[in-house]
Order: C-alpha cells, then sequence, then structure tokens
DNA sequence: TTGATACATCAAAATATTTTGATGTATAAT
DNA sequence: ATTATACATCAAAATATTTTGATGTATCAA
C-alpha cells in the first residue's frame, strides 16, 4: 500500500480525477490551456449555456486545476501546473512502487 | 488545444479519470498495489460486499487499469502498468503544450 | 442612474452512478 | 450427484451529478 507521507491526499486525487472525469470539463481544460480565457469566450467555442460552464468551471476550480484571475467584468482562467505535476507524480509512486515490490513466496 | 496525434483518446482519459474517482477504487487500487488479489481478499480487507466488488472491478477493468488472471475458482487482479504510463504521459503533454505556448499578443 | 454585460448561484428537473439483495455460472471438493 | 465456494450479473432502490432556467451581484458605459 502506498505511503500515506505521498505529497498528495487521496481525497485530493479522488476530486483531481473527478474533475477529469467529463468530457465537458476536458474540453474546457482543452481551451485554457491555449491560453486564459473567459466564461464567454468558452460560451463561443464550445455552445454551452452560461450557466453550465460556470458549473464546470467550479469544478474545476475547488480541485485546484485551475486558476482564475479577475479584470474588470471579466474572469481569466488559466491551467494550475503545480496540480498536474502533483497527480502525475503520484502516478509515478503508483508504477514505481508495484514495479520495486517483492511477490509475496518468490 | 492538444494534438489529436496524442496516444491516448479522449474517450479513454475520461474512461480512466472516472474509474479513478471513486474512493473505493481507489483503495481497491491501492490493494492490487502489494500484489495480485482476489475479490475475496479485498472483500476481507475492505468489508465491501462482494457484488459491489465485482462492480468497482468491473469499472476498473473496462477503464483498463486493471487485468485479471483466472486460476481455479479465483480470479486474480493486478495493475496494469501500461495504462498508467498512457495517462501519465497525457498529462505531461498537457503541462509541457501549455508552458512551451506563447500567449496570444506577447 | 439606467441599462447592459460577465459571471455566479440557486432550486427543480433530468440523468447517471452506486448500492443492495437475489440469482446465475463455473469450478472444485465430498 | 450434491454441495460449497468464488465470482459475475441483474433489476430495483438509493444516491449523486448534471442540466436548465431564473435570479442575483458586480462592473462598466452611456
Amino acid at each position: 500500500m502506498l505511503k500515506e507521507s505521498s505529497k498528495v491526499k487521496k481525497e485530493n486525487i479522488s476530486k483531481f480525477m473527478v474533475s477529469f472525469s467529463d468530457p465537458f470539463r476536458l474540453e474546457i481544460i482543452d481551451l485554457i490551456m491555449d491560453g486564459e480565457v473567459c466564461v464567454c469566450d468558452i460560451m463561443k467555442l464550445t455552445k454551452l449555456s452560461q450557466s453550465r460552464i460556470s458549473y464546470h468551471i467550479k469544478i474545476l476550480k475547488e480541485a485546484g486545476l485551475i486558476a482564475d484571475r479577475q479584470e474588470g467584468r471579466w474572469v481569466y482562467y488559466s491551467l494550475n501546473k503545480e496540480s498536474l505535476f502533483l497527480i502525475k507524480e503520484w502516478i509515478t509512486s503508483l508504477t514505481d512502487y508495484s514495479s520495486n515490490r517483492k511477490r509475496c513466496c518468490e
């Protein structure tokens, strides 16, 4: 079993994965990757309704996946690379651990 | 936007993330990391009901996260490292892409 | 100060996922 | 053959997530 000392908490991993588990959120992330975007940009590019986008944005934000910055009436969203690195690290620890592990009775 | 040439398909990413998004499935993965386990092992270790475990196992299997091997009456499950590597690669492509990208009008 | 824009939030409805308990199938032991 | 074990599958119920349309708040322009 993975040590509890891992930098990412299980609860956060779950939240992160949930936030990545919706196709519309993946689409939004795809757009945000190209640079800061506001909700109105996402509306134009995805044809999703405003409140629907706000809802998904909220999930992504609460998972720590994106950051926001207000500028006048606009709110710009951007990828939070730090959290992506942490998750990558967590997946690495999964693969590393299970490849170094000795099987019982071998 | 990420090139479609990425080794992992969006649909698979979504499935993978869904499969990782449930705390009980994370728990099961945690156990499987320690070596092959059967449903009965998981039952003993997690106190989840048999059909509940089977259900989650199915989700994990369909996402390509775990592999199975039958031996008599037992079915042993193990981590499929290949898919973990692919997802890690996908996350890497997310961070790499967005860090190399030039902001508009800069 | 009025009206428009950008976005958040809310409650209800729609939809999807998960859990439960029952039943089914295959293997193996008696 | 009969019974027990290991697991899968199923349908119904329980629960969670998502969508929708309405309303709220802040900012800005006229």
